[in-house]
DNA sequence: ATTATATAGTACGATATGGAACTAGTAAAG
DNA sequence: CTTTACTAGTTCCATATCGTACTATATAAT
C-alpha cells in the first residue's frame, strides 16, 4: 500500500517536473515567435520542414499526438496565413497532401532564427550539459509510453 | 551560424522530446482520471493537499502556470463539482483562500489510487531507473527555467 | 458484385486556456 | 489625507483542443 503510495508519488513527481518544463519551454517559445502563431502552429512547420512535406494531414497528426480534428483547425489556420497548401491526394480520393509554400519556409527559418536568438540568453553550458546528459533516457522514455499507449 | 543552428537544433530536440512525454502521460492520467475530471484540475486537488489549503487563487496559479483567468475558471469548476471552498480572505479585502472539502479529499484519494493501478501496467522497472537516474537534472532544469523566464 | 468494415477528413459543440479591460481593495508617495 | 501605483479576482472574447457524429472513399468478406 504504502509502497504504491511512494512509487505513485515518484511517478507523479516525475510528470509534474515534466510538465512544468514543458509549460516553461513552450511560454519562452510562444512569446519569441512572431505576431501571434501559436507553437502548434510552428511545430507542424517544423516537421514538414524537417521530414519532407507532402504528407497526409493523419501522419502529421500522429506525429504531432493531436487529433485529426485539430490538424484540420491547425491547417486552415496555417494555410490561411499562405504558409502551406492542401492538395487531394491522387492515389486515394480521401486523402490530401500537405505543402510548404515558399512564405512557409522563410516564414520558419526568420522564426527559428528568432527563437534561437532567444534562447541563447536562457540556456548556457550548463543547461546544454544536462540536455546532452539526459537525452538518451527521454528518448527511450518516450518511445516506451508511445509503445504502450 | 550552422554553430547556432546545430545548436538551436539540439534545444529543439530536447523541448520536444519533453512535450511528447507530456503529451502521453497527461493523455494516460487523463484517461484513468473519473468522469471527465480535467488532468489540471486534479493538479489543483493534489497541490492543496499535499501543500495545505487555506491558499490565495493567485498562489495556486503561480504554483500551477497558468493565468489567474484559469484559475477562476478551473476554481468554479471545482467549486460547483463540491470538491472545494472559496472563502474570503479575512486579511485581505480582494483575495480569497481555497479550501479542500472532505468530498475534495475523497476524491483526490480515489484518483490516485486508480491512476496509480493503471500505471502500473506502464510504468516497469526501466522507467523507474530513468525517473530515479534523471530526476536531479530535471529539477535543476526545471529550476533554471523558472528563476529565468 | 454486394455488403460490411475501416479510414481520411469535416462539422459542430464543449471545455481549457490566455489576453485585455474592468472592479475593488491595498500600499506607497507627496 | 489624497493621490498614485499596484494587486486579486472577475468578465468578455478569441483560440487550441477534443469528442461525437457525419460524409466519402477504400478495403475485406462473402
Amino acid at each position: 500500500m504504502s509502497e504504491d503510495n511512494d512509487n505513485a508519488d515518484e511517478v507523479f513527481g516525475f510528470f509534474t517536473e515534466i510538465g512544468i518544463i514543458n509549460q516553461l519551454s513552450t511560454a519562452m517559445f510562444a512569446k519569441s515567435l512572431p505576431d501571434g502563431v501559436h507553437p502548434s502552429h510552428f511545430a507542424i512547420l517544423n516537421h514538414l520542414a524537417r521530414m519532407g512535406d507532402g504528407k497526409a494531414p493523419m501522419r502529421i497528426a500522429s506525429a504531432m499526438q493531436v487529433t485529426k480534428n485539430t490538424m484540420t483547425h491547425s491547417l486552415k489556420v496555417l494555410q490561411d496565413r499562405g504558409y502551406i497548401e492542401v492538395q487531394p491526394d491522387p492515389e486515394d480520393g480521401r486523402g490530401k497532401r500537405v505543402f510548404l509554400t515558399e512564405t512557409g519556409r522563410a516564414f520558419r527559418e526568420e522564426a527559428i532564427a528568432l527563437v534561437a536568438k532567444e534562447l541563447r540568453h536562457v540556456i548556457g553550458a550548463d543547461q546544454r550539459a544536462i540536455m546532452h546528459r539526459i537525452r538518451g533516457d527521454l528518448k527511450q522514455m518516450r518511445k516506451h509510453l508511445d509503445d504502450n499507449r
